[in-house]
DNA sequence: TATTGTTATACTCTATAACTATA
DNA sequence: TATAGTTATAGAGTATAACAATA
């Protein structure tokens, strides 16, 4: 958070003069814009298949780890269970996953993905890979992976 | 969005054994938790001030610059015009801006902090110190910079 | 007592269309 | 015609309290 001398904006400067030391060094906020850059283009990627970046990202889950638990899921996915309740709901009631009685535990459900499910979640990760070739164009291959490296860290941190 | 074996999830296995080779690949969603990290402690860390990270950062941004356009403060937020209004509604009702007609052009307003505006400025920016020791405490400086540099590449590509 | 899934609720964030007054 | 600021509105995302059923 280092700030430098202040300028004053002349009335019809452009923003890209604009002096932004104070957010240049504050990197909650590229986090920010950068995130919703992704969603924005992402969602729109999803939009065909039904599909927003939650639910895509619950069904791909529920797809790798069948049998799952609604909290299990909650905690992978980083959001309150309350939450999660109508994506299920969502996924539920178009037949791509299904909620199934857990004999030794009557409170729980297992989570478990129908054919359709698969299929969806299959022909969707095509579409998002072409979506992250496109917004990830300007980045290398090690540049992501040390990205995604230290948001891991940030994350444990909370 | 490489993927491995699918393993079966065993009726209570923990959460971090849960295979999410879809999700690990997936940067995505690797910001959007991060970022919710950063902006849950960022937003408990602003509260005492009365701020949250938008207002915040808008505050920061017209002290660093006066005289600065609304549209040109929704440009550099990356946020639309409508959603800035409120912003700049509540910060103007603070008193910690002001709305000041623009002779040149009567359409516009120029925006500049008051006194009190840039004393809770200076206030917020130390305790915005403290949260980001706080949050990026697992990270080195040169990563960061590396991060915000990435995300800001990722950003001017949407 | 604690936990699973759930309902209800409220607040924030974001996007879009459309208006007004000026340019 | 285009732009600056605004109004209204709707959709997502997120967080919290509290409940029933079960452990």
């Amino acid at each position: 958070m280092k700030r430098t001398a202040r300028p004053v904006v002349a009335p019809n400067t452009d923003v890209a003069t604009i002096t932004e030391d104070t957010i240049r060094s504050f990197a909650g906020y590229n986090i920010k814009r950068a995130f919703n850059v992704v969603q924005t283009d992402l969602n729109r990627t999803l939009k065909p298949f039904g599909l927003r970046m939650v639910t895509f990202t619950a069904l791909a889950l529920i797809v790798d780890n069948p049998g799952l638990r609604l909290s299990q899921l909650a905690q992978s996915l980083g959001i309150e269970r309350p939450n999660l309740v109508v994506i299920v709901d969502d996924l539920e009631a178009r037949d791509l996953i299904t909620r199934d009685k857990v004999p030794q535990d009557r409170r729980a459900y297992a989570l478990h993905a129908t054919l359709a499910g698969r299929v969806l979640r299959d022909k969707s990760v095509a579409a998002v890979e072409e979506h992250e070739k496109r917004v990830y164009s300007a980045v290398t291959e090690a540049e992501i992976r040390a990205l995604v490296q230290v948001l891991r860290k940030i994350e444990s941190n909370g």
